[in-house]
DNA sequence: TAAGAAAAAGAACGACCGGTCGTAAATATT
DNA sequence: AATATTTACGACCGGTCGTTCTTTTTCTTA
């Protein structure tokens, strides 16, 4: 009963990591059952069609970065640490190449930016997710009274992500740019926070 | 001698909007001589190879960024005001839907951020200038006065471009992250320069 | 151990991919 | 007006795509 699982997460980790390299809609069957050491066919017993092997993608990606990332920042105490904690588990999860292509997210939000259908919809709730949970630890840093109450949660919850994307944008400097996207972020906490002691000098 | 020419730039146009939808590799030869009422093996009496043509592409591209971006934004003055002339210009090509996907350049340097060969190589480049105008607008602002000494140019242009990202990530919320990426960056500047009054208020 | 279900393989399909070829019209040059 | 050259077409190639169907292997369970 759970050799059918076994399989099924060994294939949706190759395919996140596949769909890095080649995109969502790039990653085909053939490459990846052979990747895999698989039948094509094979794969088909497990999913319908390609586009719900797609769906079970995505869904083993937003795994991924709970795990790699959501999880390692929860564990850091409330407030502006536990936000930039997450902010340093993001680009951690670049510098340490976890996927090849960088980031599935960002990749695969590209890449359906124009388009509709199920998978783009998917995406769009997960990357909905992803804003609400840093606008909640906005909040959380609020009610802890470690942000000002004046504080547009929207607002900054856009500028931390956004220096998490470009940083993720210039894959071939990485390096630079993750440290100009750590910069960016501390400096602007540092400067919003009631106490900047809670967070790291740069 | 110009029907060529003229045929040319009328693929090419068609090409940039298609590659924002199904990106510059998911661009096929058929559909495009499809949507421009023109045989697939016409095309290649003027571009020997796909990537031939995805390169004339990228150039094409290229054009048309600097016609609705960098020129407008270069009528501006020297100074503060340039660069935030630079930054709206860019939000408004997104705003105004010149592409059906947004923006050509972050689709494609996502697509092929984990990619080797001609087509990345040439995308790194026209992504190395975009970097490069905005330092060097940054460092004349520096020179007039408008931004103190001590700013570290390549950090602010990082942060300015990143805003420019992320507005286009957000698509489906494009107002609302349009409207955030100017205010981050009005406000990051109107901090930093010497002359608050060369900046609109918000 | 036999029966049944789940998992995987294999072969084949129609559609589309990038690309080639020979040819015919449109244009330029002489 | 005759000749080259550019521009474009239709037919076709080998290959890959996603998908289906049938058959075989593997595992679970009664």
């Amino acid at each position: 009963m759970l050799r059918g699982e076994r399989t099924r997460t060994a294939v949706l980790d190759t395919a996140v990591a596949l769909a890095t390299e080649a995109g969502l809609s790039g990653l085909s069957l053939s490459q990846l059952a052979e990747r895999l050491g698989v039948s094509k066919s094979g794969l088909f017993a497990h999913w319908k069609s390609k586009e719900e092997l797609q769906l079970a993608t995505i869904d083993q990606a937003r795994k991924l970065w709970a795990d790699r990332v959501v999880a390692p920042a929860l564990r850091q105490p409330r407030g502006v640490r536990r936000l930039f904690a997450l902010h340093e588990a993001r680009l951690a999860f670049y510098t340490e190449r976890v996927l090849p292509g960088g980031c599935f997210f960002a990749v695969a939000e590209f890449e359906y930016a124009g388009r509709t259908g199920a998978v783009a919809r998917r995406l769009s709730e997960v990357l909905g997710e992803w804003l609400i949970l840093l606008e909640r630890l906005i909040t959380e840093a609020v009610e802890l009274g470690e942000l000002p109450a004046g504080t547009e949660v929207g607002q900054l919850a856009f500028e931390i992500d956004a220096a998490g994307v470009a940083a993720m944008l210039h894959t071939r400097l990485l390096d630079a740019s993750v440290h100009a996207a750590r910069t960016a972020v501390l400096r602007r906490l540092r400067a919003a926070t009631t106490d900047p002691n809670l967070l790291p000098e740069e």
